[in-house]
DNA sequence: AGGCAATCTTGATCGATTCCAGAAAAGGTG
DNA sequence: CACCTTTTCTGGAATCGATCAAGATTGCCT
């Protein structure tokens, strides 16, 4: 069972309800920090054939609704969580790309202040954590 | 006048002292936080000619010596700039991708300690304040 | 000056993402 | 429940940034 429903947090954001969305959120239930690559295989596996575009417009659409939100660390094609209510920051391992999540000390955004924001009206303070990941220390 | 001769820098990092090099090295001092095209271009315009591939050779080779370093807001094509030795961080302007630098509040890299790293060795800490810049505020 | 090795040129290639036009389907309405 | 409008999905092509490959050049050390 997903914490949340997937037709019912559709309803709720204003959206149609159609197979390639409910698959690409169950997808994103499963895969965490998946890629569109990730995401798309995903959905074909539920759906038998889900085109790339739908994929796409997809993530999009949930982007854009607030129920999914887009990360895209240097170096790496962009991937998609379901987090988003909270504020919460990556760790992105420079040998095999892995992320994990890191909850931010502050919990509200944004969390940090520059000290000089050049006139820049500031809403975000986003924070990737660059290091090694457990797996490729030990190797 | 350059803050650092460029063909001194070069000669400093163990780089060999090419045309390109030096013409790449000049258009990111007149253009901090250039993305590759509007680098390619002036240095083309240094030199008359400078191919695509000499300007990516060059800019890797800069970042790998230490002398530029490559930064990627999301949505942005890679960016480089020649402020290496401290630890700053960037503001996005999400309407234009304009980039300030920011000075960071600490100094020293990684200027913030995850509150649960999962076991990850950590580096550095990216921040990336996102928001809207003065000139975009106005229109 | 001589020679190795790194560098630059031209041209092709690749992966991620988007554009386009038309077909299909969801959801409100009578 | 059938209909109609609007959004969404399909299939194919195209774009954009970045990289790879092979050969000609050139910088730098002895």
């Amino acid at each position: 069972m997903l914490p949340v429903d997937p037709t019912q947090a559709l309803r709720d954001a204003g959206l149609r309800v159609t197979g390639p969305r409910i698959a690409v959120l169950e997808a994103l239930s499963a895969h965490p920090h998946a890629d569109t690559d990730t995401i798309a295989t995903a959905a074909r596996t539920a759906l038998g054939a889900v085109s790339t575009q739908a994929v796409y417009d997809v993530l999009r659409a949930l982007s854009d609704a607030g129920l999914a939100r887009r990360i895209e660390p240097a170096g790496s094609p962009a991937r998609f969580e379901l987090r988003v209510g909270d504020n919460h920051h990556h760790v992105v391992c420079r040998v095999c790309g892995a992320i994990a999540d890191v909850d931010c000390a502050v919990g509200e955004r944004p969390c940090l202040d520059p000290s000089d924001s050049h006139g820049f009206v500031i809403d975000e303070a986003e924070v990737t954590y660059w290091g090694v990941c457990p797996d490729c220390t030990s190797t």
